[in-house]
DNA sequence: CGCTCCATTGAACAACGTCAAGCTAGGTGG
DNA sequence: CCACCTAGCTTGACGTTGTTCAATGGAGCG
């Protein structure tokens, strides 16, 4: 499952044969984490980065009075908290939406390693970059776009992000309720399946128990106004 | 006014005589740059990254249909692009909302820099990923916080950062319309009017043509649920 | 069988947007 | 100095989107 942590860099830059090899070397067993943990906790000191192999996690932040903002989906290949080798805390959660498999890569290897490789170091960074621009064009969701539009936002990006590391097809499992979808999207759950009923009427997408049922991806962008150029699919060398 | 971008990292980070030699000798003399000027256009190829010596800039990114969602603001000290660096480029616009003096520094003299002493590479990528800790917790405001919350947010980031670079005060100047406050808040500016005057009703703060005036910075706070943890005041050594 | 979690639905309501008209301040030209 | 011009602010009336509250239903599980 480590091909889909390099999928995920080759989708943007070309990687030496050493280059790989040294990230592979960089990669610890992974170990399995069931659904609804909570992987790293806002404010802990962290030593090491999650690097997500298989299943979905989320990143959420809180406000006292109990409201929930979800600001970011991660799908198998991703590094959930590559920013924590810099931030070393925290200021939100992460989750597990679906049983997960997880490797736990230490900031000291990290560290070895791109200053033996540079470029792999400007990769990573491109890395929590691209990570920055999904929180962007989540804010031009939550801000502009309507229930509808942000419904077929978000599922127009986990088709793509998915398809990247060889999870494509019209079907795949979020594992999200509809009160998390919520907690995404900036609604309420009941507007969410009212909103839900809304694209299964119209043939745009059926989803059920957290399974999702892509029936028209054109269709789905077309009413998100979706533009994938924010996920680099065409990144400059570095 | 180079300072001010010192006085940025020094907030988070100490540095050394030599490495905040480096910075300074990395920073050419500044330009002015007028109100309202677009500084970096989506999908523009960037060699340089611009450095704010002074005033206000916006990201923003703009949907077909017209609608408009600024993701953030740039104030005195802050690097506007340096996602750049590794992005090469940017999916959003950088527009001037006052008046600026800027620093255009070529990514051939960062990579320099970072090569000679890796750990200003390591104080600059916390620094872009400073940055998206902003934009998650716009996408909370986004989606959660009502539209007073928002404004009210907004001014206690803005109030922190500012004091930050020295530009501390109860007033400061802002040079958004309310129009322009609406496109950073996702709401209208006839519901940017209305909140404004009831948040200046509430004697907690007063917004007059680009000019804020707080009146009481405790009250903005607690009509935001505003936790300033996110801006990383006392962050980790790195 | 009963429990629990989640999805679904309706009705009333609140928040926010739309449209349109006036208003104000500051700039410009005579 | 005044007349006018324009961008942006303000306000009212009304429409729409999304929320709240509460009840019902359905699926999996011990």
């Amino acid at each position: 499952m480590i091909e889909r942590h390099l999928a995920r860099i080759k989708a943007r830059h070309s990687l030496s044969k050493e280059e790989e090899q040294a990230i592979l070397a960089l990669i610890p067993p992974a170990r399995p984490v069931s659904r609804n943990s909570v992987i790293v906790r806002e404010g802990e000191l962290l030593e090491a980065s999650t690097l997500l192999l298989d299943g979905l996690l989320c990143r959420y932040k809180d406000l006292p009075d109990g409201k929930r903002q979800i600001t970011q989906l991660h799908v198998a290949g991703d590094f959930a908290d590559l920013h924590g080798f810099t931030l070393k805390r925290l200021e939100h959660d992460i989750m597990a939406l679906t049983d997960c498999m997880l490797s736990r890569v230490p900031h000291e290897s990290i560290r070895e390693l791109i200053e033996a490789h540079p470029r792999l170091g400007r990769i990573y960074w491109f890395s929590t970059n691209l990570d920055a621009c999904m929180n962007r064009e989540w804010e031009l969701s939550l801000g502009q776009r309507s229930a509808a539009g942000r419904l077929a936002a978000l599922f127009c990006e986990l088709h793509e992000r998915l398809a990247i590391v060889g999870l494509n097809g019209e079907r795949f499992t979020l594992g999200m309720n509809q009160s998390q979808l919520a907690d995404a999207l900036g609604m309420t759950s009941v507007h969410v399946n009212r909103t839900l009923r809304l694209l299964r009427d119209q043939r745009l997408l059926d989803y059920n128990r957290g399974e999702a049922r892509i029936l028209d991806l054109d269709g789905l962008k077309l009413m998100a106004e979706f533009d994938p150029s924010y996920l680099y699919l065409d990144a400059e060398p570095l």
